[in-house]
DNA sequence: TTGTACGCGTTATCAG
DNA sequence: CTGATAACGCGTACAA
């Protein structure tokens, strides 16, 4: 951990020339340039980023803020977000704060204090007091998945609306008429959109809707079809918030020894993607997770570098997959 | 982002105590106290990791490297060491170098400016180069899931011989005799453990081996299989080195319409976790991935503050969870 | 082309 | 109990 000044007396210069090597090498004489260069790889010398950091006010630092990183559309996301943030120059910084609401304060709380450049966001409620807690600090926000209203900050999404049309469709093709929608954020924009999607599609078939909702989380979509097989009010199918309350829905199917499509058709918003490949089964609505990482980081070191746009709003567009779960053909040929 | 000076100056101090207010409290005047809390509020001063970071040496900054985040054993391992991180006062970043070997380098490089506190990695290659360069710099380092000789550092991982050990056996078990082991980073420790598992049994068992490796990456398994399929040689069952490396075999077999385990009997290392509860059917061995990273962080956390115990290696037990894939009864029952 | 001096925001020490 | 002061490592005017 040698410091520029070590450099700089070991190659018998001073320490601004040091600088000068690293930042407009092009300024040095030759020999110059050489003792620097001899002294750095003796020394293993690598400039301080936190140093650099308190003089420039610009740290490279990056974060990222999800509810859970083992969701299949978080991870992917993620993905997306680190590589073009690494293309960027950017190291990236991830917290997660689905286990424990308080962690999206402390983490917010952490981030400014080691004033990162920008921060990735999908945050847990729907709330402005985060986002304006960082506009105070002018660190900029972009928003992932779940949009604000009232906040003018950029927002990257899949069309979550187009989400809950697309799967209600298609099981009211499929002859379904008893379809219930469960699990999901009330307070989320994304849940707020699919919902609206699936209501929609449900009053123009004049199908009479169901809805239960409760958060994203397995354990949401666990409780809540144990709660329908018990009493008897299991609906012929459902329509999943998410990857993972339909996580939660097949633990609670499992349970009840309740077959899917026999007894049950469903479906679900975010593929949920290793599982896709194994065994093709899940009807879902695909979002683009990874492009939507992509797009947020550039969105958000576009703010950093200075853009002052007005506040961009990226529906990205989705993709249903019809796959075996709710199929009601399946329900003849299969048993 | 106003300064600790700012905040001295509005509460007519100076900037000594606005320190103090902070890191001891209890030293200051109530009337003090008061001046200072109300300054600290109105101007929502959040002192400064970085500047504090240069006086004390210490980020408070942790990183992990890993091949892939999407890789269902790493987002598991993430997510505990995520939540080890975050109990401990430290903020995780996070890097993948899957995609482009060269990115270990460029990030190693990023986190040694950035003076981060201690990293986590999955080190690529079995090179002690890298591993080299961070002790150099006095970064202290836990290895996770790969082991590299003759470096004296901690590391944590699953039982990968055992976890050879119990696929080949159960495969056995079931009847199969042509068995051939697919994939894996032949450089890495995990996978001569994987690999020297399945021989021990194979050889003890009479059998002859089959050993086709490549890397832990879906393309090595999509292309091994691919290839056998093509000359025919397509062995009556596959131990794949890696959940990653199994997606790959199962796209091969399903472009030439091959079941599983009709047409073959399919095992790996790793469980594909929200498979997994969606359709139950891979046989695996699982590795407790969450509890390795929580262990990991708790490790290097040790040795941040200092602990100067010999080089730990932590080997977690593993376990075979066997499910339709692997089962030979079941080429008879199903279609 | 190179060196000097100053400031970035903290913390710790040492007087007072 | 509180206030100066030096130091952490670096980058940039400005001067030479």
């Amino acid at each position: 951990m040698s410091t520029i000044l070590e450099v700089a007396t070991r190659a018998g210069v001073s320490h601004a020339t040091v600088t000068r090597y690293f930042r407009k090498p092009d300024l040095l004489a030759p020999v110059t340039y050489q003792r620097v260069k001899e002294a750095v790889e003796e020394l293993n010398y690598v400039p301080n980023a936190t140093a650099r950091a308190l003089f420039t006010g610009q740290t490279d630092i990056v974060s990222l803020i999800v509810p859970a990183i083992t969701s299949s559309f978080f991870t992917e996301m993620a993905d997306g977000a680190e590589d073009k943030a690494h293309e960027l120059g950017y190291t990236l910084t991830l917290g997660t704060t689905d286990k424990d609401i308080e962690r999206e304060r402390t983490y917010l709380e952490a981030l400014i204090s080691h004033r990162v450049d920008g921060i990735i966001i999908t945050p847990g409620t729907d709330s402005v007091e985060h986002i304006e807690l960082l506009k105070r600090h002018k660190i900029p926000v972009v928003l992932v998945d779940r949009q604000i209203k009232d906040t003018h900050v950029d927002f990257v999404g899949g069309d979550s609306l187009d989400a809950g049309v697309l799967l209600t469709r298609h099981l009211i093709q499929q002859g379904f008429k008893d379809i219930a929608f469960v699990g999901g954020e009330p307070g989320a924009w994304s849940l707020k959109e699919r919902l609206s999607g699936y209501r929609q599609v449900m009053q123009s078939a004049g199908l009479e809707e169901r809805v239960y909702l409760g958060s994203y989380k397995p354990e949401c979509g666990k409780k809540i079809t144990t709660n329908l097989i018990q009493e008897d009010q299991l609906p012929e199918a459902i329509l999943a918030a998410s990857s993972r309350v339909i996580l939660g829905i097949f633990n609670a199917l499992r349970e009840y020894q309740l077959r899917v499509p026999e007894d049950i058709a469903l479906t679900c918003v975010d593929d949920v993607a290793p599982a896709s490949i194994i065994n093709p089964f899940l009807t879902v609505v695909e979002q683009p997770a990874y492009h939507i990482g992509q797009m947020a980081m550039q969105c958000l070191v576009n703010r950093i570098k200075g853009s002052t746009e007005p506040p961009d709003t990226h529906i990205l567009p989705v993709e249903l997959i019809v796959r075996r779960s709710s199929i009601k053909s399946e329900r003849l040929h299969i048993s």
